[in-house]
DNA sequence: CTTGCAATGTTGACGACGTCAACATAGGAT
DNA sequence: ATCCTATGTTGACGTCGTCAACATTGCAAG
């Protein structure tokens, strides 16, 4: 049973949900890996055992970030002819997304992570930026903002969104939104950058 | 002279200072007291004299930002009577600001900095705010979308701004900004926003 | 079935950190 | 000249990340 002392089972997977709830709850300053065992009943080295360090626990959840990402964002669902109407699509989801999952898209731009990337991680932070650039120059190529510099254009558009998802996410915020629609907000926002 | 072992003299105003410097080449995690301390030649406990905790130091600095903020936005040089251009103005200049002084941006924008707020730095925060939606809704009376909800219109600035501010304060898109132009970005970003 | 190994957990230690309390000193106000 | 207060220092405590040494379990090879 999973009630042994030895070999709680599923530590590592447990301590991935646990450290999402923390981050989501209490912030990503919040989060000990100490506190993660106290929370799951282990010893406080037990962690290490799976995640050397705090950096690695981070990568993981920014590991599942990037597939859950690109599950929620690749364009299911949204008409193939109308590379325009793809690329706002993806925008939405990927705010969606963000707010949906805030721990997991934390994770994804905390710097250390970043830093500390391993080549997985790197690859797949490529995937999406490739997945984005290839849907803008497929809409460039359908006549939408032809002449800017697809270059520019990805980077508004991330920092668009991002800048979305972080005040979304931003308990100093939150009361903001709950006076104002977040929908409205979400697709006013990103429909300025596709009309 | 400053040399002496008690009074420093400007311990205070040190301790700010190469907070921001730290900050800004290494991130705000990687701030320390202690670490301050040793930089300074003082002792670990000093700090602790004018700033009784880690977040009371983030506040000293978010409060210069505010003031330096609103020096660097207040529209000086800006032709008073456009209030589109004021805007535009003035949202351009927040970005270059975030960007010339990222720890404060980064001090400004903690979450733990928000939370622990005294009335004074609430009240900047309310400023700031104001004067946004005041020239938004000046811009709205000038013509400019003046049938969106400006609530919406200032999360969406606001949005966009800090995104743009995080993309290019961000180390990992340093090397990408080396490829585009900074200006070119910043401009074609906010000037969308006013098109 | 036994035996042994690899995976997984525990215990104990170390240094860094934030923070507090007790003490020391300098420099200005009285 | 004296004292008071602002400002540093010293030492301590608890938390944290991380490592090394040890313990236990379950599976796999014989």
């Amino acid at each position: 049973m999973a009630e042994n002392a030895y070999h709680h089972g599923n530590l590592r997977n447990a301590l991935v949900k646990r450290a999402v709830e923390v981050i989501r709850d209490d912030g990503i300053d919040a989060l000990s890996l100490r506190g993660l065992a106290r929370d799951l009943g282990v010893s406080h080295a037990a962690p290490g055992r799976h995640f050397k360090t705090k950096v690695e626990l981070l990568s993981a959840i920014a590991r599942e970030g990037y597939i859950g990402l690109a599950e929620a964002s690749d364009g299911s669902g949204v008409p193939e002819h109308d590379a325009v109407q793809r690329l706002r699509a993806m925008a939405k989801a990927f705010v969606h997304w963000a707010v949906a999952n805030p721990a997991h898209h934390n994770a994804m731009r905390h710097p250390e992570v970043v830093r500390h990337a391993d080549p997985e991680l790197i690859q797949m932070l490529r995937g999406v930026r490739q997945t984005r650039v290839d849907a803008i120059r497929a809409a460039q190529v359908a006549g939408w903002r032809a002449n800017v510099d697809p270059e520019v254009l990805s980077l508004q558009i991330v920092a668009t969104l991002v800048g979305a998802a972080a005040l979304l996410t931003d308990p100093f915020y939150r009361d903001i939104f709950e006076a104002t629609d977040e929908e409205a907000f979400i697709d006013h926002t990103v429909d300025s950058l596709f009309d």
